[in-house]
DNA sequence: CCCAGTGCTTACGTTAACGTCAACAACATG
DNA sequence: CATGTTGTTGACGTTAACGTAAGCACTGGG
């Protein structure tokens, strides 16, 4: 977009589909991320905002796709298994019922993914209480000593 | 090694050191990762095997390390944050007083780091259970429309 | 009208984390 | 002793996920 971009309405038009749109640099401020990786995010297909002369316009729900990109990424996840996840979204609000339920199989596989990590997080959480544990006890034990 | 590879005694010598030895293939095939891969970590400075005729010998200390590994990678560290972790590990039962504290704060963050990324997955399990509670919906819907 | 600002695209560079391949060493077995 | 198995060290290739740089396009302001 060329300068002066304030593309996001003050709320007008149809108030049920509120098209609120934010622009690029707004999206990457708000998430603190590069311009690059957003466009780069779009290459690989996990994104597909409008354009608007020219300029990229991101509707809330790409928003919220962004979101789930990064905390993707945060868990630990490729691009590939995010477009995996976030092909679950949309609006399917047609499809046939098999289809449907196909995906319900699908969000309960990525579930079960998730709790993997988790489980491996805990695990590993565990440890490391164990070992703050021998820590601590190691030094109460240097703490009687020097009482003594 | 060269063929033969029997490290591993039937447990004897000391009965607290039980030195137990294992093959570099043998913990590739356990943990189900390349020979190549194992070296690898060990040129990162994640693994070090003390060395019988030429080849590696891990001891149960290693094995746990490269678990430790698998499961940071699982999870998404890097090998630079898991070696962070590691690092952790290790006797410091000798050490100031001092330092083990600063041992401890370290292993905390370590600990927060983690449950950031756990907290991160719940979100993700969070949302797509929203999607899925809504995909369930109009499957509902669905069969109501067929029994009418 | 010009230019600074913003955006877009294309191409190339980079880092992490390996995989692949070649060439060699040490047994141990037939 | 020839061969096969298991191991070792380089050197190089590869993929993912970006970053950097160059160059063109538009647009509002002076």
């Amino acid at each position: 977009m060329h300068s002066a971009r304030k593309i996001s309405r003050p709320s007008r038009a149809s108030p049920t589909i509120d098209d609120e749109l934010y622009g690029i640099t707004e999206l990457a401020q708000e998430f603190g991320i590069s311009l690059r990786a957003i466009r780069f995010y779009e290459d690989k297909g996990l994104l597909a905002p409008r354009r608007i002369n020219g300029g990229r316009a991101y509707t809330r729900r790409d928003r919220v796709r962004l979101g789930l990109i990064l905390r993707g990424k945060a868990v630990g996840m490729s691009l590939a298994e995010i477009e995996h996840i976030l092909s679950l979204y949309g609006d399917h609000g047609e499809g046939h019922a098999k289809q449907l339920e196909y995906l319900v199989d699908r969000i309960d596989a990525a579930m079960r993914e998730l709790d993997m990590r988790r489980c491996n997080i805990e695990a590993m959480c565990a440890e490391l209480g164990e070992v703050k544990r021998q820590l601590q006890r190691t030094l109460a034990a240097k703490r009687r000593a020097r009482k003594a």
